[in-house]
DNA sequence: GACACCTTACTGACCAGTAAGTAGAGTCGC
DNA sequence: GCGACTCTACTTACTGGTCAGTAAGGTGTC
């Protein structure tokens, strides 16, 4: 049967990428190697290499998927209000935090410098998007009066997500740092 | 001459912490290696290791460096405004931009889990400096009456902590992003 | 027999770290 | 004022480990 051979073909592929992400959001991309996928999945490290040839197809496969996911995410919760789209997004950063993980855009925009070059596009391309969709719920909650701030929605969008990016590399020290900031922002907001 | 002898041996260990300290904020702490200094500064590798015999207590020596500079810096500016101290703060993230580097708590929070031990507890207690210092900043504005927001002073001083560490980061992308966080932050906390 | 999905076996690069030796400058007894 | 000693600040030369990446071979399935 087809579907079977399908199943198991993007099985070990999944598997790697599920692992890689995890590896990853913890370690850093240039902090984790084959070696420690391949170990975990029970295969030899040559096995990797026919899924993903260089490690930075790895890299640039994960952003894609993180892509991809992103906007189901978004098309998924483009009914929702704007502040229920906000807390949505906290409970995202919660996920990672139990993980005792932090976003995809902070442990790439930190290791930037020594990413191959296609991964540097596809993370710009990937940061660009979480960036807009940040502006846009904080400038959907105010053209709908349930969020109040000063100054440009793109600014708030900005201060939001860049505050968002920092508080789950804070709450690395210390667990409170992001409840702290997820509500001084709601605070911020006039939401809630 | 005494003197003279004690500034060439400190002479070198500075230019080491100096050329590591460059490294580690635009590249990382995991992503230089002794290779990358001894290069630049003409000896061998091994004459790092005779400053610095472990990896580690290089990383310690930078990040103390860090506290002491950062003492030295909250003292300097002590009878200053509390809007003016916030504007210095912003400075020092203009300077890191400047070099294309993210500040230190940045890079280390998002490498921590690679970090040895005695990086790891030096880390914390210089995050917890930096932290404590952005809290009082914006409680003593509140006090003053030039700054005016809600919530709790730690809560917003680390939602100004948290979003400078996230634009710097951001700025990698995009180099209008630190100036979009800045004036956000600014007309957040009602000042200017 | 063609293909997907692995394996074994290897290469060369880079890495942190070490051991042993050395050049030069300062210190001491005499 | 001169040899012996000592210390700092390196050097050369090396080790063992890890890394990404490759080449060639095997095995089961359509």
């Amino acid at each position: 049967m087809k579907p079977e051979t399908d199943a198991r073909i993007t099985d070990t592929r999944k598997k790697i990428l599920d692992l890689a992400e995890a590896l990853m959001l913890s370690r850093g991309f240039n902090a984790f190697s084959y070696q420690h996928i391949s170990a975990e999945l029970g295969v030899r490290n040559a096995a990797i290499h026919y899924h993903f040839p260089k490690k930075s197809d790895l890299g640039v496969a994960l952003i894609e998927r993180y892509c991809r996911r992103f906007e189901r995410f978004t098309q998924a919760q483009a009914d929702l209000s704007p502040d229920e789209q906000l807390e949505q997004y906290f409970e995202l950063a919660d996920r990672y935090f139990g993980q005792q993980q932090i976003c995809p855009s902070g442990i790439l925009s930190a290791e930037l410098q020594t990413l191959p070059d296609d991964m540097r596009l596809q993370t710009q391309a990937f940061v660009a998007l979480m960036r807009g969709w940040a502006a846009d719920i904080v400038r959907r909650g105010r053209d709908a009066g349930v969020m109040h701030y000063p100054g440009s929605a793109e600014g708030m969008g900005d201060v939001v997500f860049a505050a968002m990016q920092g508080a789950l590399q804070l709450a690395r020290f210390d667990r409170q740092a992001l409840q702290s900031v997820k509500l001084q922002i709601r605070q911020l907001l006039g939401c809630q």
